[in-house]
DNA sequence: CGGGAAATGTTATAATGTATCAAATTTTCC
DNA sequence: GGAAAATTTGATACATTATAACATTTCCCG
């Protein structure tokens, strides 16, 4: 697997499409999944940065390419890309993200910049463990963990403080 | 401060809603901020119970209620509430529900039961802590965490076990 | 009182997400 | 290969959630 590059430093992120697009196909076919056409697009319009995309946006971008879209022609396709793991939705941004550990298994947790708008996507093993230990505590299984961190990313903190 | 009741058991819920009410009086009065009654009335329709209620829901019982209510109405009322910490949004779910550590700070941890819709609010310091030291070693400044876990809560799990 | 700020009323509209059913495509299996 | 079944897509309509904009009222303070 390849390193992961920072969202929020200049990087050849034409790297970073390529490698999500290859291991999407990858996996699909590992799953027996089907990436159509429009589902790739999408997931390579998802990835086009680092920033989380709205459905509409997607939306706009297809039928800019004239495409015959429509809304659930989007939503199925993030609905299928989520449920192989993919994309994730930040639900505190109703946007969605492309997956920096695609088939690895983990929860994700994203920090989010409010100044650049990019996403860092990171394991956290030692996150993890403190939200089951948690839930465990209380007795509750836990099955799915949003876990969505808004502020400052290096980048913008930095220039925020010498201006 | 009052123990906490767990939303899926039985307890005395009118408690819950008094002792709500009553921090909230006694925390807008402290920060000089008006629990106005339209206000105080949203709060006490969150606090009905322990499962998280949409805007709309909010509205439809305003209205129900006669009061010449519209959205605005009932968003401005959130948006106070959650400003002086009275209610959280969970981004998951698009709802709202009663913070159950008004005044004490905290970064609240939501147990979601996807099956009774009841959520326990934790205040769980070593998941915060953790989320802290994740974040400082990727020098994020975190300013605000969404911290949502669905699953199955104690009581919904083990009567899907013995069904 | 009266002037300014805060809160509310009111209407319209934006943004996000689904339901439904028909048509096309792909897969399966004989 | 070809019919039947399953999956995917197209298309229309609609549901849900949230905000913009501006007028009016209420409250606070001097
Ligand atoms: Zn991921
Ligand atoms: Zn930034
Ligand atoms: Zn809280
Ligand atoms: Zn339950």
């Amino acid at each position: 697997m390849a390193s992961q590059a920072l969202p929020y430093r200049p990087h050849n992120h034409q790297a970073c499409v390529s490698q999500a697009l290859a291991d999407a196909r990858a996996i699909c076919r590992a799953q027996n999944a089907r990436l159509t056409p429009t589902r790739e697009r999408v997931l390579e319009l998802i990835w086009q940065s680092h920033k989380p995309l709205g459905a509409y946006d997607v939306l706009a971008e297809l039928t800019a390419e004239g495409q015959s879209a429509a809304p659930p022609t989007v939503y199925r396709a993030l609905d299928f890309l989520q449920q192989h793991g993919l994309v994730h939705r930040i639900a505190s941004l109703n946007a969605f993200i492309g997956c920096a550990h695609a088939g690895e298994n983990h929860t994700g947790m994203f920090l989010i910049c409010r100044s650049c708008g990019n996403v860092l996507e990171l394991k956290a093993p030692g996150v993890s463990g403190a939200i089951e230990d948690a839930a465990k505590a209380e007795h509750f299984k836990a099955e799915d963990v949003t876990l969505e961190i808004a502020g400052l990313c290096p980048r913008c903190h930095s220039e925020s403080r010498h201006d």
